[in-house]
DNA sequence: CAGCAATGGATTGTTCAACAATTACAGAAA
DNA sequence: TTTCTGTAATTGTTGAACAATCCATTGCTG
C-alpha cells in the first residue's frame, strides 16, 4: 500500500518521534483536557523548534488527540458525552462485524487470547491500568480480524480518545474489572465457532460498557469543571 | 464535538487552504500517482513557504492522498490493488450497516434521492464525471444514516482514495453508467422500508464494482508502467 | 565486465529570527 | 454593568541558513 517499502521502524524523523511522545503524554493524562498546549512553552520544553512543533500538531490533530483552532492554539481534546456516544456506536458497527464475519483460525484470535490471559494477570496483581491495557488489546484484535489496515487505523484513533476519556474518570477497578470476564466469554464464544453469539455477546458488552461510562462520565463532570 | 463554536466556515488559515486546494488537485488527477511533490517547486509554483507546505502534507497524508518517506519526500498516493481490496472491505462493512440499520426516515435519505437525481441528469447529458461524483455523494449518504461524525470522516478519505484510483481509469462510461439503476433499486428499497432487502442489494453492488474496478486496474496497470 | 567504495550534488529535516495577523485581556469611558 | 479601545501575547507565515540524508555518478578493484 505503501510507495518505497514502508520505513516504519528506526528511520524516524524528529516530528514524528515527538508525535509519539506527545501522544502517549496525552493518553497517559500528563496534560488536561480543554488545556491549551503553547508553542512556545512546550517547543522550548521539548527541545525543538515552533515550526518542527507545529508539524507535530498537524499530525497530532489527525488522531483526534488535539484540536486546532486557527489563531487561537491547540488544545487538548475534550472527550465530550456526543463523542463517547459516537465512539461507541462506531465500536458496535465495527467490531460486532468484524467477530461475526471472522474466519476460525484466524491469527489475530491468538492476540486475543493472549490479551484475555494479560488481563486476568493484572485483574490478579489488582493493576488495573493494565487491565485496562490489555482490554484494549483485545479489542483491537477483534477488529484485526476484519483484515483491513484502515478499520485498524481508524479503531486505533477510536481507542485513543475512548482512552483520553477513561483517564478523566477515576475508579478505574469499578470501570475495567467486570469486562475481563465478559471477554473471557466472548473469545470462548468465538473459538468455538460460534460466531453469531458472540457477536451478541460482544454488543451486549458494548452496550453495558457504554452506559457504565455514559453515567460515570456524566456525574464526574458535571461535578467538576466544565460542564456540559 | 469541538473545543469552542467550531469555527470550520471562513476562519481558514493558509495552510488549511492550501491543503483543500492541493486536495482537490490530487483526486482530479493534476498530478500522476507515484509522483514526486518536491517541496522547492510546489512551495514556488503555489506561492507559499517551505515551512507551511511542509504543514499542508502532514495534513493530506492523513487523508490517505500522499505517502512521506523520511528523507526522500512526499509522493502522490498510488492505489494499490491491496488499497482497493481493502477499501471495498470498509466499504462493504460500513455501508451495509448503515443501510440496514437506518430508521426509516432518516433526512440523509434525502440526499440519497437527490444524488440519484443527480446522477439520472448527469447520465442523460453523458456527463460522466458528474455521474461519478453523484455516485459518490449516493454513498456517503448512506453512511450518514449511521448518524457518526467518525464514519463520515473515514468514510469521506476512503471515497477520496478511490477517487484517486478512478482516476487512473478511462473510459468513465463504463465505469459509473451501470450503477446509476443499480442505485435507483437500492434507494426504492430503502424508502419502501425494506431495510434488509436494500442492504443486500447494497452488498452486491458493491461486490459486482469492486470486480469490475479489479478487473480494469489490473489490466491498465500491466499495461502502462509500474506493475504489480 | 561486474561489483563496490568514494565523491559530489540535490533534497529533505530542522532551526532561528523576524514580522504580520489575530486574539485575549485590562482598563477607560458611557 | 456594558461597551469600547489599546496593548500585550500568541499564532500564522516567511526567508535564510545549516545539518542530515539520499541519489547518481565516478572511479577503483577484482
Amino acid at each position: 500500500m505503501s510507495l518505497p517499502a514502508s520505513p516504519s521502524p528506526a528511520v524516524r524523523t524528529l516530528s514524528e518521534r515527538m508525535a509519539e511522545e506527545l501522544r502517549q503524554r496525552i493518553t497517559r493524562g500528563e496534560f488536561s483536557p480543554g488545556q491549551r498546549l503553547s508553542e512556545q512553552t512546550l517547543s522550548d520544553s521539548l527541545g525543538i523548534s515552533r515550526n518542527t512543533l507545529r508539524e507535530v500538531f498537524r499530525m497530532l490533530t489527525k488522531d483526534g488527540l488535539v484540536k486546532h483552532s486557527p489563531n487561537r492554539g491547540v488544545f487538548v481534546a475534550i472527550p465530550s458525552i456526543a463523542s463517547i456516544i459516537d465512539i461507541y456506536r462506531v465500536r458496535r458497527l465495527i467490531e460486532c462485524q468484524a467477530l461475526g464475519q471472522a474466519y476460525p483460525r484466524h491469527p489475530a484470535k491468538k492476540k486475543m487470547r493472549d490479551a484475555v490471559e494479560t488481563a486476568l494477570r493484572c485483574r490478579a496483581d489488582s493493576d488495573w491500568l493494565g487491565a485496562g491495557t490489555a482490554n484494549m488489546a483485545f479489542h483491537m484484535a477483534i477488529v484485526e480480524l476484519a483484515d483491513s489496515e484502515r478499520l485498524n487505523v481508524l479503531f486505533a484513533q477510536v481507542l485513543a480518545e475512548l482512552r483520553l476519556a477513561f483517564g478523566l474518570l477515576q475508579d478505574p477497578e469499578f470501570l475495567h474489572a467486570p469486562y475481563v470476564d465478559m471477554n473471557i466469554n466472548i473469545l470462548e464464544l468465538a473459538e468455538s465457532g460460534e460466531s453469531a453469539r458472540a457477536a451478541a455477546a460482544l454488543n451486549d458488552y458494548l452496550v453495558h460498557s457504554e452506559r457504565i461510562v455514559l453515567a460515570v462520565y456524566a456525574r464526574h463532570i458535571s461535578d467538576s469543571g466544565w460542564g456540559i
